[in-house]
DNA sequence: TGGGTTGTTCCGCATAGTGGAATCTGGTAT
DNA sequence: ATACCAGATTCCACTATGCGGAACAACCCA
């Protein structure tokens, strides 16, 4: 249990069959809405009937469930969500850290982590303001769109950064934006993700110098042009550095 | 390469063996707080080679997690548990009766939903009272005490029912208590599950009179007495009845 | 009544998964 | 340094586990 060998989010040999994998998809199939056999099966890529006697098998784990309009996670998932971000260090330990970056910065701020493909907001804090961005825990984003995906980016292997550049549709511009995410140590964009939307993140790193999640601030356009960026991206870094003294401080 | 014809196994879902099971049996191991790879082995009762895989296979889904510390419940949880919380029905349809069941009765209130041999609060409201009780969503509470646990038991079948109380040490109280249940359609608990602490509960049940969910409300047993549990009630069956309606007015 | 949909069961086959044993890693006492 | 230990990791011969095509059942609508 010491000093964990970097598996990174790269895939294994042998990855992608195996009960675990398809119940895995099953699952990801019914967060995106499917509700029918027919169509969970379809969207993950499995025949019917492998598709029904796996979900039976997660229905008698509460990970999955039936009503009257299908199949659809389950509350033992929301009871396993719930332990995870209990004991998840990272959201308690960011909590007053984002307090005080919205306090000076007066932009709602979050921290992202990511999961899989895609980027998960653990922890988040509301601008005063009344025109405001709002990103509730637990949302889930691309890992293609926003500064905070350029930071996931910068730090990703060659060959796992591109292919998830060849899954956008922009990876010219954001292969330049990422090289300056290196040098200056945070990122900036401007209605990458959400029209009117943009952001300022910088990398948490534990003591290995591994990412391990992004603080972002992310406010209308209006309040986040270049001259804004430059302004907030001293408090996102400080921000970033408190996080890592406050996981760093804790024993577990 | 070779293959002796073997006997088909056709082993029914829930007996324990295959990935699944398995691989819920580590998630429920980290759930409970172990952190090595023996101590997670142990607990889920799993050779250490196996869970060896098993996690690391879990880890590439972002189920599991690795750190400075050992395994832990990964960020993934997180993700599928708020998309299953946003989907199900039950937790968005109830917030408004509980609101008003704990303004008519002036203790907090909660809906409960079963998950294998444990129930999960999916949602609740505190009590305005200086002491009250607190039960925050997505905790498990056990299925053997606390009047939410009787109605649970009281609709159980048969053989489940009985597995249930020998795992308890009251079988004998509680069966009595039960049988009330079924004819005044309510159930009341004093310091059974939490020393100080009562309740009263009613179930939920959908169109075909299967039960869904257990509604409560619970408070210090100085406001809980034979008396006011009675007052309570029928607010608490009445509440039953408009989470009903308000899950059998959706569409989905 | 017949064609389209969906959910469910069956079962022969082979592969994905198992776990005892051996090995590696790092920490700690001698 | 040396021996020791506990936890983590890899190996690999063997087989129970899971696979999915095919057939069946239960609907719905025209």
């Amino acid at each position: 249990m010491r000093s964990v060998p970097t598996r990174g989010a790269g895939r294994q040999p042998g990855s992608g069959v195996g009960v675990l994998d398809r119940s895995v998809a099953l699952l990801a199939a019914l967060e995106n809405g499917a509700r029918t056999l027919a169509e969970v099966a379809g969207r993950a890529g499995l025949p019917r009937p492998t598709a029904h006697r796996l979900l039976g098998a997660l229905e008698t784990h509460g990970l999955v469930r039936r009503s009257r309009e299908g199949y659809a996670l389950g509350p033992g998932l929301i009871r396993l969500g719930s332990a995870a971000s209990r004991d998840l260090p990272l959201a308690d330990a960011a909590r007053p850290t984002l307090e005080r970056l919205t306090g000076r910065t007066g932009e709602s701020s979050q921290v992202y982590v990511r999961v899989g493909d895609e980027r998960v907001c653990v922890a988040a804090v509301e601008s005063p303001n009344e025109l405001r961005t709002i990103v509730e825990p637990g949302v889930s984003l691309p890992m293609t769109a926003g500064s905070a995906a350029k930071v996931f980016l910068a730090d990703a292997d060659e060959a796992d950064r591109e292919r998830l550049l060849r899954s956008s549709g922009r990876s010219a511009a954001l292969r330049t934006d990422i090289t300056g995410v290196a040098r200056r140590g945070w990122a900036h964009s401007a209605g990458e993700r959400q029209a009117g939307v943009g952001s300022v993140s910088a990398p948490v790193r534990d003591g290995d110098g591994h990412l391990i999640a992004v603080v972002s601030v992310s406010g209308p356009m209006s309040r986040m042009r270049p001259a804004d960026a430059r302004r907030h991206a001293r408090h996102v870094v400080a921000a970033a550095r408190e996080i890592e003294a406050a996981i760093g401080a804790r024993s577990g």
